[in-house]
DNA sequence: GATTTAAAGTGTCATAATAACAATATGTTT
DNA sequence: AAACATATTGTTATTATGACACTTTAAATC
């Protein structure tokens, strides 16, 4: 009965077959960091521990949009961050591929196969407490690269590419700051995504253009040095005064 | 018995839950053009009648991008031409959205929700023989508004910004070109498709600087003017020479 | 309160890219 | 040979970019 139970509770409340998995990026300290979560395997006599991106099945009757919404705030505490749809994956393989590696893997090569939307999703980690974050789960650095389960790391790799993809051409890096930032900190942000360096003065001139960088009438406190001025993004300004043309590029 | 077949045949063979969308483009006679396919819907003692783009649910051993090939192929005769997966779309409520417009949608309102992956796909519309396009379908001017079944006007809409988006940064013209071509009909196709003009020497001087397109020792025939030297699209040399930095835009 | 420290903030020049603009060349048709 | 239709080509003014180094400012230390 209690087996009943379960398989009606699968069937009607989730679709067995399709799965939300979030890259979740997070900037502190100068570093990209990525939400990732333990996973316990227990197999005949052993356990086995695995890392993987935060993921769920989808609702019968939700969006998956809002399946992604869930995961995140389960995982993080947060609700009405950024979060988007990059890539579906789809290898009917995926297990078989690690057959040799992991055991456990083994017996599941029957499992029903499940096809997994990728969304990214960009946090300020200024606002999260890490008390909210779940038990099993950590901010690894994402230059960092560790065994991630199934096809985990091929979906880090084509959240990345997306990711900067994006960059070039919306301003999501105020997605990753805090609400009021400083120049420097903006430019490191994509100094460390892109993997580069910028010239200051030239960097400051092009960002200078953007009328939806708004400088506040507010420095920077704490720090033993020139306290830098504060800035804000302007969504409504970006809004009115977006173009196609326009990108983020250096 | 023969209901029961039908079901084990879902069942086994294919995802119920999960079908694949092609939007696929061509373009021909200074036209952008997509191909869509007749739908009968018998419901009570009428025929529906609508248009969509060809579909198919995924089958149990198949990755989407061989579920979008199995399309292409069926719908037009072609192999290996281009196509990508551009976005995942779940409403669960896309029926119900056009209950008041179509008597027959009510009955399936309880249908098991489709998961749909849209997928984008061009073809060089010279090499297809019109005779391998199925009865049912026909390639319709991409911008005279029709009418479409379910959320594929949605579908559409997001297909055409993925496709604009990914040319600033993909050499993809040439997917939709013939092998060799003149600089005026690759102009005209960028026009088409972005709904612009350029100035033909700026749009020259721009694409003289691709390495990778090739001018031929060959010129246009059959036209009652100069005809315009040939030029084709080196993909080796593309992929040699590419960086991340360039782009295709004006 | 003078000095040190650490990062903030700022300008120039040479080169490259862009946008706006029109006349000439070359095949075909009549 | 003239008319036609499109191909092909160059200049100039403006703007964007990339390379490059010194001065300013607040806090911390002596």
């Amino acid at each position: 009965m209690e087996e009943d139970t379960s398989n009606i509770n699968i069937t009607i409340e989730t679709i067995p077959t399709i799965s939300v998995d979030c890259v979740i990026f997070g900037y502190d300290a100068n570093e990209l960091k990525v939400l990732v979560r333990r996973e316990t395997v227990p197999f005949e006599d052993k356990v086995f521990l695995e890392w993987k991106f935060p993921g769920n099945h989808v609702r019968r009757d939700e969006d998956i949009d809002a399946t992604a919404s869930r995961i995140l705030k389960e995982q993080t505490g947060l609700e009405n961050i950024f979060a988007k749809q990059f890539m579906v994956f789809s290898d009917p393989n995926r297990l078989k591929r690690r057959k040799q590696d992991y055991e456990w893997v083994k017996p599941r090569l029957n499992d029903d196969r499940v096809i997994t939307v990728g969304f990214y999703s960009l946090v300020n980690l200024s606002d999260v407490d890490n008390s909210t974050i779940i038990e099993d789960a950590k901010w690894a650095n994402a230059y960092e690269s560790m065994i991630l389960m199934f096809d985990h790391s091929e979906i880090f790799d084509e959240a990345l590419k997306k990711l900067r993809y994006d960059l070039l051409h919306e301003p999501l890096v105020f997605e990753l700051l805090p609400e009021k930032f400083t120049l420097t900190q903006m430019q490191k942000l994509y100094e460390v995504i892109f993997n580069t360096t910028y010239d200051k003065r030239n960097y400051r001139r092009k960002v200078n253009k953007m009328a939806y960088l708004i400088p506040l009438d507010e420095i920077q406190t704490g720090v033993s040095h020139k306290p830098a001025r504060l800035y804000s993004f302007d969504r409504e300004i970006y809004e009115k005064t977006r173009t196609e043309r326009f990108d983020f590029r250096m």
